[in-house]
Formats: structure tokens, sequence, C-alpha cells
RNA sequence: GGCGAGGUUCCCGAGCGGUCAAAGGGGGUGGACUCAAGAUCCUCUGCGUAAAGCUUCGCAGGUUCGAAUCCUGCCCUCGCCA
């Protein structure tokens, strides 16, 4: 495309900002504060789509804040530890911390294109020490206070690769780099107490506006339940199994009790027997199993008996004790008891193993506790077979409550809550993250690092490909112990980066405080952030995370804050379309496009798919830019699907939304050339502006950025043109109009908004200053935009009437007559929509009619079939504004006649005339058509 | 396997009991302007008709004076988690 029309200097503009500093953030006393934030970002090399959604997305809730006179802390920095910088050293050679300085260096270049309003004074970035030194000092708190401890756990191990695996880099066992099996390996790890906070984690969800399924998620997450911990006792033994059970009800149905294969006492009791074998097996199978396939494999169930019984704590009941793949040993107790007849997994391993099925509740009050169960019945039910008065027919809370309290005066059992959330494992064996400030020595054990040693800097002389890193440096490795003064050596793990992003967002309150991590009173007056825009994947680690580490620095003193972030968006993805076959249900990538498909030869249909590298259906955000420019992007991004939807790229709508941007470049001057004459339609204009400000307020105040830009960049355009078309030609209505305007379209597109600050010659920069407070529309002017309304209702109405009108007319159709609805549908109108608003139901209304003063004996008939046939509709058709304008009595006359001659004119028609329905002379009976605010349109 | 979201007119999408034949955009149509093109403005875009009526919001039922919207079942798609 070409176009003459000169496109906005965006670069200069981007400039401008910058020189005048107006995005750094200010504490002034006389204005509310907001806090803008977007996900901590990775800094990959390139800028894609979904940056510049979140960023979009963000920048937009910044901008009107601003000009809504709020103090707004818009900040951006990176999440700049992590595996991939690490990887490429490891791949390509070169140095994790160049690779992510060069990274970075071009990725911020590529966002500082897109023109969002970040206070970059305030970048924060996980490997500068001077950010990182916190995350060591705030660990040695914790070490102190017992939230951080150190215990040895099994983790995924990768031999080839010398290192520990996180849970989401095993791919079907085996090691996502290497592809080398992985395995569950002991080792000495550093966790975080997380669930101390869980019960607080938990309650604070509903203190903030969090999506619901974020929530949701949250809360299954963290996993709470409550129960029962039974001991059961092993017959000729001292020793006692515990086991965690929700459904302590069920436990006069257990037939036996299963452990996880790892369970101390599995192998204690195996030991030198014929079981021990079989046991063997199982054991070897499971323990190299990462958790996430023991999981994925439980409906693969396999069990061996250990030969030994154990007693029902309540009944004296012998019970086998079994060994099985679905019990997981670092989960609750790592023992189950069994109760097929009421859980699905017990009932698929009784019946396979040809245990027992023993009910212990019934579903109905009173049902047979002697009926055969077909599958398990796990919902709440009526305890039955308990062999006592006691418990017999007690249902749901009460009866585990009455098992519970059993238990406990039997010394046998106790109430128990359990989360499934565990202690944060933060320790990794690589490089590129926060040292874990640790020193251990002979003598005197882990011994924290003292303050003023801080930060332990990561030394460049380190070695990749051999291990850990952090132990191929001797200078790193070898200390002195802080407290005895000999010889030691220094922790080689480093921090998981999720500690990274747990708590930035305090650090960009006051991010060059170099004496504290952020002081207590700037922490206080920022936080929490207002609205927090970034993925849905984050939904559970790092919003769990980083609210947990709010919460505990909380309990340092460090601020005051219970919860770091108040709304979440969560923004959708970016999509656009990839081949696609029906029959396979695939999606291929683009270079199928235009051939069958590969499996089965089918032709190949398009469909929608997350842009992916893989399928190489991405947009480059660059090229874009370059292109169209950053507000057509960010415009066409905004409005294409409201933030939390999926959005389609189309190339189609992005050129629509430039020839938008393109048209909107020549409003001001367009508006600015218009004439001085005073015109009744100015008042409209004047009416719709503040009409349409208080609706994009309301928009942007809802983060609804669709409606928002909907509004400033479509809405406005159109009801400039009626208002030239119906003759509006004012320069001083069109400045003040275009005055309030500037501000709207400033939100999505701040560049062309500047040229049109410069076009008004404003003497500020608008991204600078503050709109101007428009009035509430008042009560005459919602008249006037009313009766506007009416008209092009009849406008158009008549326009479709007048195309079938000319077909019957054998011609040109010449002359309208609007024959306004008679008084007694007016009254019955009236009538009705008083009778609904005061609560009454329409089957009634009838009976009422009948009694009404305007209904006699001579039009009952005519009125009552009416009703029936058109009124009972209509009155639910009409929306409160049509109604509250009905019973209003307003003068559709008067409205209808002061417009005749522009209808006139709008159709080319040499007269509009408007005349009472009582008045027509017709005789052709078209006046009955008429109804309120809706006349009968004649055409002659 | 669990949880969540969703299937709307040629396409994308809003609507979430009556203003719904259904916003807005894209695409298409016709007209105005223009030497012409582009841009812009206006009209139309399910069938039908001087305003009726008919069919349409994944499929099949149900509730209601009234259902795209609520309920039940089914089919399909997408996302997240383990």
């Amino acid at each position: 495309m070409s176009y003459s029309i000169q496109s906005v200097d965006e670069d200069y503009w981007q400039q401008r900002w910058e020189e005048e500093k107006i995005f750094v953030a200010k504490i002034s006393d006389d204005k509310p504060s907001f806090y803008c934030l977007e996900m901590y970002p990775y800094p990959s090399g390139k800028m894609h789509m979904g940056h510049v959604r979140n960023y979009s997305i963000g920048d937009a809730v910044a901008r009107y804040k601003r000009m809504m006179g709020f103090d707004v802390l818009y900040p951006m920095g990176f999440d700049s530890f992590g595996m991939p910088a690490e990887n490429a050293a490891i791949k390509e050679g070169g140095h994790p911390h160049d690779i992510t300085e060069k990274n970075m260096a071009s990725i911020t270049q590529q966002i500082k294109r897109m023109g969002f309003s970040y206070d970059w004074n305030r970048m924060v970035k996980s490997h500068d020490p001077n950010y990182y030194k916190w995350n060591q000092w705030f660990f040695t708190k914790f070490y102190e206070n017992g939230l951080a401890f150190q215990e040895f756990a099994p983790v995924n191990w990768c031999e080839p690769c010398n290192t520990v695996l996180a849970n989401e880099q095993v791919k079907a066992g085996r090691c996502w780099r290497c592809n080398g099996p992985v395995e569950q390996k002991g080792m000495s790890q550093w966790f975080l107490d997380i669930p101390k906070y869980a019960q607080e984690l938990v309650d604070g969800l509903d203190q903030i506006q969090f999506p619901e399924n974020v929530a949701a998620m949250q809360k299954d997450w963290l996993g709470r339940s409550e129960g029962a911990e039974i001991a059961f006792e092993i017959e000729d033994s001292d020793e006692v199994i515990t086991v965690f059970t929700t459904r302590p009800d069920t436990l006069f149905g257990v037939t036996f009790i299963t452990l996880a294969p790892e369970h101390p006492l599995a192998e204690k009791m195996v030991s030198g027997t014929e079981f021990e074998n079989e046991w063997q097996t199982l054991y070897d199978e499971v323990s190299v199993m990462a958790e996430f396939d023991r999981i994925k494999n439980m409906n693969k169930k396999k069990g061996v008996p250990l030969g030994k019984n154990a007693i029902h704590p309540l009944t004296g009941e012998r019970i086998p004790i079994w060994c099985g793949n679905f019990v997981i040993a670092s989960y609750g107790t790592g023992a189950v008891m069994a109760v097929p007849a009421h859980d699905e997994r017990d009932f698929d391993f009784a019946q396979k193993f040809s245990i027992p099925i023993r009910r212990a509740l019934v579903m109905s009050e009173n049902g047979d506790g002697a009926a055969e169960l077909k599958k398990a019945e796990t919902d709440y039910g009526y305890m039955v077979n308990t062999g006592t008065t006691k418990f017999d027919g007690l249902f749901g809370e009460h009866a585990i409550t009455a098992v519970i309290d059993e238990l406990v005066a039997l010394g046998k059992g106790e109430r128990k809550l359990n989360w499934k959330i565990r202690p944060w494992l933060i320790s990794r064996q690589r490089y590129w993250g926060t040292p874990i400030p640790i020193i251990h020595c002979d003598e005197c054990g882990a011994v924290p690092v003292p303050e003023e040693d801080l930060p332990v800097e990561l030394p460049r002389d380190i070695v990749f490909g051999k291990g850990n890193p952090l132990e191929t440096s001797a200078e790193f490795l070898n200390v002195k112990c802080p407290k005895c003064g000999k010889d030691a050596r220094r922790e080689t793990d480093t921090m998981d980066t999720f500690v990274d992003s747990s708590w930035y967002f305090l650090r960009y309150t006051d991010a060059t405080n170099n004496d504290e991590c952020f002081s207590k009173e700037i922490a206080d007056h920022w936080m929490n952030v207002d609205f927090y825009c970034g993925g849905i994947e984050h939904a559970q680690m790092h919003l769990i995370y980083a609210r947990f580490w709010t919460k505990a620095l909380r309990d340092l003193g460090l601020h005051s804050v219970d919860e770091p972030f108040n709304e979440l968006l969560c923004q959708g993805m970016v999509n656009k379309s990839a081949p696609w076959c029906e029959s396979c249900a695939i999606t291929l990538s683009v270079d199928h496009v235009g051939m069958p498909c590969p499996q089965c030869g089918d032709t190949l249909n398009m469909r929608s798919a997350k842009m992916s590298k893989s399928l190489g259906n991405t947009v480059s955000p660059e090229e874009m830019i370059e292109k169209y420019g950053a507000d057509t992007v960010r415009l066409f991004i905004l409005f294409a699907a409201n933030p939390t939807a999926g959005m389609d790229w189309s190339d189609t709508a992005l050129e629509a939304n430039y020839r938008v941007m393109l048209q909107l470049r020549t409003i001001p001057e367009t508006i600015l050339n218009w004439g001085d004459e005073a015109s009744a339609i100015d008042d409209w204009l004047v009416a719709r502006m503040k009409q349409r400000v208080a609706e994009f307020n309301e928009a942007m105040n809802t983060y609804d950025l669709r409606r928002a830009v909907e509004i400033s960049h479509y809405e406005l355009i159109k009801d400039v043109n009626w208002y030239t078309r119906r003759g509006g030609n004012n320069a001083t209505i069109g400045r003040r109009l275009l005055e309030s305007w500037t501000y709207l379209i400033s939100v999505s597109t701040p560049h062309l908004a500047e040229e049109w600050g410069r076009c008004l010659a404003l003497s500020n920069m608008v991204s600078a200053s503050e709109m101007k407070t428009v009035d509430d529309v008042s009560s005459a002017e919602e008249n006037i935009l009313d009766y506007e309304f009416i008209m092009r209702n009849v406008l158009e109405n008549s326009r479709k009437i007048m195309a079938i009108a000319e077909k019957h007319l054998d011609g040109k159709a010449d002359k309208l007559t609007l024959i306004l609805s008679p008084n007694w549908k007016n009254q019955l109108s009236r009538e009705a929509i008083t009778y609904l608003n005061n609560g009454g139901n329409v089957k009634q209304f009838i009976q009422e009619l009948k009694q009404m003063d305007f209904v006699n004996n001579e039009n009952m008939g005519q009125i009552l079939s009416y009703w029936n046939k058109k009124m009972l509709s209509q009155v639910f058709k009409w929306d409160d504004k049509a109604k509250s304008l009905i019973l209003d009595c307003i003068n559709e006359y008067e409205v209808l006649s002061a417009r005749a001659s522009f209808i006139a004119k709008e159709l080319g028609l040499s007269e509009v005339a408007v005349i009472n329905a009582e008045d027509y002379q017709g005789g052709d009976g078209r006046e009955n058509s008429a109804l309120p605010l809706s006349p009968s349109i004649v055409f002659a």
C-alpha cells in the first residue's frame, strides 16, 4: 500500500518522552497512586507477539491512570537468570553473563520501539549482584527463623548431564536435553517451608481480585485436605503404620493397607521372607521413576503382599498389608488405608488381586448394608456394618467426627490437616542463578555467609559441561568458616530462578536503594500491585511463590503488605492460522499450506493455532512495526479481542487498522478547519462527547480495553461523520471535542495522540498531562441524544420500507408521511410498562386492563386483541431507555417535525409530513402499524 | 486421568432470558466524490413482505407468556495441571 499521508514520527515522540522524563514515577502528596505491572520477562533476544500483547494492555492501563491524575509506577526489568542462557553457553560457547547482556540489550531496544511508558530508571535484573544480594540476605534470614532448611531428598537426576532436573524438564522419564534416563537420587537439598503459610495462602485468595480459574488452580495446588491420621498396629510387632485419610467414615470398610514401596516399614517386614523378591522388583521399578510418571501410570496398578497383617484400630480385625505402586512415599504418610467399597483406586486394586470388598456406607437412609457393589460408591453415605449402634446410620461430617472422636479416645488417631503443597525445593546444581549463601564447615556444619560478606558473587572462572560449574572454581569453592576460621567449602548450588521473580515487584518500588532491599515506607506506599498482567501459565508456580515470599518478608518486618497483587489479568494467547487436517486432527506447520495431508492425503484446512516456531505461524513484531508503526500494532492488538480472550492475528485486519490510523491522522486538521456556524446539532455533539468519555472511562475502569478502543478509534469517527452530515460545521465545538478525544486515543495510540496535541498546540505533551474533567451528561443533553436516536431509528426503518414501497408505487417515492401512534396505544403502553415496572405478572395484566379508564365498551375489543397480538411482546422489546421515553410522554410530533427536512434530504424526497394517527385520512389502514417511538411509514 | 473455557450468521468475534435476524470488525455489494486510481462518506449483506411471516446462534430434549442466553443429556474443540 502506498499512501500520501505523512505518517507519525514515532521515534521523535519516544525521544521527547525520554528527554522530559515524564514516565519517571513520583510520589506526590496530593495524588492517589497506582502500581501497574507486567510479569517479569525472561530476556530472550527477541520480543514476540505475546510480549507485545501483554505490554500493550499494561501500557494502556498505565497511561489511562496517569491521565486520570494518578501517580503511576510502571516499571520494566528482566528475569535474567535461568537455564536458557546457561544452555546456550554450553552449546555454543560463550558465557551466560555475556549472552544475557546481549539478549537484554536487543530485546530492550525492541520493547522501547513500541513506545511503552515504562520508568526505565527502575530497571531490575536478576543477575545484577545488587539485586541477588538480597535473595541471599533473605535466605539467611529465613535460615535463622527456620523457614529455610536443608534436607536429604530424592530429586530427578540426569547422570549424563550430571545435574538435577526440574519436574517439567523430565519428558517421558528422560532428560529433555540429552534424552538420557532420569533417575531418582537422594541429595542434600535446600527447601523453603511454604506449607507453613498454606492456610494464609488459601484465605488470602478471598481478599484479592484473581480470576476465578486462577484462584481455583491455586486452591487445588495448595490442596488443603482435612481428615485424620490413624494408627494401625502390626500383628506380632511393636511397629505402627500411620495412615492419613480424608474419609474416616469409611474406616469400617478397610480390607487392606497399602504402603509405598519406599516406606521404611515395607523393607523391614519383607526382609528375609518369601515376599522379599517381589517387593524388591516393585521397589526397583518405582523408585527410579519421576513422580510425574508414577502419577501418570497410576491406572496400571501393581501390588505385592508383604505377608504381614495390621490390626483394625476399632474392630481388632486382622488386615493384610500390601505394597502398591500408586502410593507416593512423599505424600501424606506414604501409607493408605484401602477401602475398596468407597474408593475407586482401591476398588480396582481389590478386584485385580481378589481382595474382599466390604461396604461401610449406604447411599440412602436405611439402605441395604449387604447390597453388592458394582463400583466404588465414593459419595458420603450412611454408616452400616459397624457392628455397633454407636455409628450405624451416621452421615457425612457427623460420621467422620464420630469416628475421629472414638479414635482419639482410644489413643489410636487424631484429627489432621494435610496439605498437598510441599516445601519448595530451591537448590539447583546450576551456575546461572543466585549462589546459596552457605559455607559448609566440618566443625560448625552449614554456616550462613555473614551479612557484610554479601553478595556472594558468581565467579567467572568456571567450566561448563563438567557437572555443577561452581565446583570447578577453586577460588569460589574454598573458603574459611566464618565461625571458626578453619578451612571450609562453599555451597555450590544456586537458587531456583522463581526466587528472583518472587519479590522483584517490591524491588521496583525502590530499585536504586543500595542500603536495603527496599525502604519499608516506599514499598508500603506503592504496594500492593493494583494491576498485574501476564500469562495464565504462571497461575500456580510464580503466583504462589510470590504470594508466599511477600508474606514471609512481611513477617521479617520489611513491609506491611499481605498480598502482592490485587487485580490479576491473564491475557489470552496470540494465534494465527495454520494448516489443519480434519481427519487426522493435527495441526501442521505452514510449510504444508496448499499441500495434502502428509499422513492421510486429505486436503488441509486452515485453522487458528497458538503462534509457535515449530508451526511457523509466527509474526515478527519488528517487521510489523517497521511497516505500520507501533501505534497500528497496538491498536490492532487491543481491538482484535478482549484482553483475556485468545486473539487471531490477521493481516487484513491489521491493514484495516492501519487505514483507521491514517484516517485519524487527518482528523484534527479537518475539524479545526470547520467554519464557525452554530447549529442545533452542536449541542448534540457536545452531549455525545460527554457520553463517549463516560463510556470510555467505564470501559477502562473495568479493563474492557477492546470496548475502550472501539469508542476512541471507531465510534467517535462515526459520531463526527454524523455531526457533519447533520450540517454541523463549528470549529469551536470541534476543538472542545478534540481536547478530550486526544486523551482517549492516547491510551492505545500515544504517538498519534502527541501529533494531535501538536495540532491543537497544547502546552504540554499529551502523555505528560492530565485529561480535563468532562461533566456528566445532563438530563437536557440526555434528551438531545434521545431525540436524535429516535429520528435515526425512523430514518433507518424508512429506508428499509422505501425500497419495497417503490415496487408498489411503480416508481420513485416522492413523499413520506409519518403517522404517529394513536393515543390509546400510547396509553396502553404506559399502563403496561407501569404495571410491569411495579412487578405485575404479564398474564394478569389483561384483567387489570379491562378496568382501566380509557377502555370502554366501544374500544375494548380492539384494545384487548391488540394487547394479545402485538403489545404483550412489544412491552418486553422496549429497553429501559425506550420505556422511560414512553412514560415521559415525549413529544414525537415535535421531535420528528423538527427533523423532517433532514429525513427528506437523506431519502431524496420532496416532502416529509408528520401527523397524528387520529388525523390520518388515508383510509387504507396504514396507520395501524404505528407504535410509540415507531410511527407508521407511508410513502407516496 | 482431573480441572477449566468454549462451539454464534461467508470469516473473526460481542451478546449470556424480552431493545436479537443478533453489536463491532474483516470480506463482499451498490451509490456519492474523482479525469482515473487510492483514500473517504453513505447504503445493503438469511429468505421474504409496504413493516407479516419463515428459517438461523454445535446436536437432542426441557423450563418459560418468551431461549443464542437458563436446565438435562450427547457430540466436538481448546487450555491448564498431575
